[in-house]
DNA sequence: CCTGATTGTAGGAATTTTCCTAGACTCGAA
DNA sequence: TTCGAGTCTAGGAAAATTCCTACAATCAGG
């Protein structure tokens, strides 16, 4: 805790500021500062004082006593997409407006999945076919990355005709065949399908849901 | 500023916590909290305490009389609670580590409650007793404005000793009684009990979860 | 070398924060 | 009901803070 009175006093030196005018600075008394150093009179600074300071010598507050940075650029914001819009083939007007967004915290989402934030999207759930896993309403983070060679057991988004559609794939071990298969028992399983008769979006990794 | 010792007051009634109690959480004297919302004495809380309080209430430090938490352009950043400092009573070192957090959409988030997103925050979900509802891992987004006499059925972070639960509560019709139970029917279900008996944190409502 | 202005220093006063304690009260168990 | 343990409350003590002030030192301009 000696250290940050030491560095306070280096910085004011450096500067050649004087004791005095930093405490002006602050709105203290002129001796504030000083006690401050010498003394050790207030144990801490205040914490509307360290900002104050940290911002003038345009050093990092944890210098001064402050708490370590919560590194706050760390966020990736994942558009949700517009099925509507997006389903079919013909061209999509790129609308900018009036899409909602999640944010994801970067190191969060490192932890789910390596894929680069250009090839996550956000898709909402329509329909009951994956009840109970997912629900009508659902929204679900959709790696686009992860498909082609890489598909395995897992829930993916897929497009049918005009539509996405999301479906639990398994894989017939070995093979090129592969099961598409709706968690609500209520909907057919299809057996045996050959991999180019899909058309894979992406692997859905996350979802969330509202109660 | 006043205002900041209504809010907590209010706080510590709804949860009916007491304010020797909460004093204790901070590693005070017992009557430093009435002191504080009764008498005024210290003007501002300390940095410190404030922060331990936003945590274990479930808030922002806004709330409490903290900086104003940046909003960008129509996304709200909602912070992880860690779990392991926030839920006890006893003394916590709050941990200054990064916290991480996700953001939504405004609007979305309005679709979703009218709660102010200072009163909205994050917690991980521990063991499997809301399967096949809540899994170990998911994250859930709990309105801690939504208790006391707003209470009604629905699921709730509830605080159990020095932990935090995620349990089912339904209210009996016209009375007092509430009934606490969990969706996994291998955990008891606890009937009649009094609302005053249970510490709500806040009403879940939302949840993500990794595929 | 003087003079006046400003600074750092340190003693101590004024104020605020923090703690301690005793009394009134509530609540549950005996 | 009575007792004991806990609470809230308020008064005031103890400790920390913030401020004030006088004094010595420094420095620039005469």
């Amino acid at each position: 805790m000696e250290h940050v009175r030491e560095e306070l006093d280096r910085l004011i030196l450096k500067g050649g500021y004087g004791y005095a005018s930093i405490s002006r600075l602050l709105g203290r008394n002129p001796a504030y500062v000083q006690q401050f150093i010498k003394r050790g009179s207030p144990r801490k600074l205040d914490d509307q004082d360290r900002k104050t300071l940290a911002c003038f010598f345009g050093v990092d507050e944890q210098v001064l006593g402050g708490p370590a940075n919560p590194v706050t650029d760390g966020m990736v914001e994942i558009p949700v997409l517009d099925v509507e819009a997006s389903a079919g083939f013909g061209a999509v007007a790129a609308s900018e407006s009036a899409h909602t967004r999640f944010g994801f915290d970067e190191r969060w989402l490192r932890h789910l999945t390596s894929a680069k934030s250009a090839s996550l999207s956000i898709v909402g759930v329509k329909g009951d076919s994956m009840e109970p896993t997912l629900s009508d309403g659902d929204e679900v983070l959709v790696d686009a990355s992860d498909h082609g060679s890489r598909l395995r057991d897992g829930i993916y988004v897929l497009r049918s005709d005009d539509a996405l559609v999301v479906k639990r794939i398994a894989i017939k071990p070995g093979g090129r065949q592969i099961t598409i298969a709706s968690d609500n028992p209520a909907y057919p399983t299809w057996h045996d399908m050959d991999r180019s008769e899909v058309h894979v979006v992406g692997r859905v990794i996350w979802f969330g849901r509202a109660l």
